[in-house]
DNA sequence: AATTAATGTTACGTATTTTGTATTATTAGA
DNA sequence: TCTAATAATACAAAATACGTAACATTAATT
């Protein structure tokens, strides 16, 4: 055996995403990992130093994925209304795919430096797509006058918007909220179908 | 105040009920679940004596309401392949609802205490189910010679093979397979009327 | 307003879990 | 056979969770 096992590599990976994904960052162990994986704990410090690093791995390639697929509707051939609503879809679907308990960890948890990662990981995101708007306003799709970088403006308020209880309390879930300020951005408060 | 608040009574179990539902019960602590349902730790277990008297407790609900919602269906008023129907989306409004997480701990977790609790409960339920076949078959509701045991198993299985992604194809809508097997189970793959 | 019992706050010791490493044994390919 | 990847086990240190106690606060009753 001289060739590092890509696939035991995988998967850890693959085993902590659906892990993360359905309990959080906090409630799943290495240990649990690594059974779930079969694979021994020696190994999995082999791949990676902790659990942190594996956990800012899998946010990466989360975010990279959606980010992709938000590039993939900006380019497609298609109205700007089906842009739009394959947008709105996309942020629905998203949000529906990523469960509460993967972010809160994340976000709220105890590790500043996971969110801080997260943070910027978000933030590099929120680039990629204001790019997208730039492009797309160049080819007159929104309104001349309308600065993309607001956006990431917006959404860094939202996410402090959404600590508070309050406001917490007036959705089901966090993503109602995220869904609510798409909807905002994209039509105004003013009535629509 | 001299009054014990039923309601952070109340607020305890609907919160460690959502919680356990969630992420099982070694995932959950009591600092959490006092945390979600705003109440103090002195105040839980002034409540209840420890965790698992909580878990115990929820568990005899969680069952005793599935036990009560499955005697309602045998003692409605409808057909047979109404309450082969119905018993279908009882259980698989259960599997759905019921995470494995929830059930997980229980069985399988370190707390022997809490495996046996859980065992002898469901033993019980079991029995009142069966029974109310019995009931049912003395009605004439089944052929005499048909064994309920069998019949809850069955369900059991075809539940599974419903939530096979290719059987699913097959139908306009979940409803539809659930019709097509309680027809199945009552009539056999003969046509009939 | 004073009383009183429920509840909250804080702190704490203990028990359990988790982390990360070291050490030794297997395993499977070269 | 030899060798490097991996498993198994044990382990100390850190973190988390448990359950209790002592005291503070609240709000209804008198």
């Amino acid at each position: 055996m001289q060739q590092i096992s890509k696939t035991k590599y995988r998967d850890i990976i693959r085993t902590a995403r659906e892990l993360f994904w359905k309990h959080g960052f906090r409630r799943v162990s290495v240990e649990e990992i690594c059974e779930k994986a079969s694979v021994s704990k020696m190994t999995f410090y082999r791949f990676f130093p902790n659990k942190i690093e594996l956990a800012k791995l899998i946010f990466n390639d989360v975010t990279h994925e959606a980010s992709e697929k938000f590039s993939q509707i900006m380019e497609d051939d298609t109205s700007v209304q089906e842009k739009i609503k394959n947008m709105m879809l996309l942020k629905i679907e998203g949000t529906n795919d990523i469960s509460k308990e993967f972010m809160h960890d994340f976000y709220f948890g105890s590790q500043p430096e996971l969110k801080e990662y997260v943070e910027q990981i978000t933030r590099n995101t929120w680039n990629d797509i204001i790019n997208e708007f730039k492009k797309a306003q160049k080819k007159g799709w929104f309104r001349s006058d309308f600065k993309p970088e607001v956006l990431f403006q917006i959404t860094s308020k939202m996410i402090e918007i959404m600590k508070d209880d309050k406001i917490l309390a007036l959705y089901n879930t966090p993503q109602d909220i995220i869904l609510e300020f798409a909807n905002m951005i994209v039509y105004g408060i003013l009535p629509h179908d």
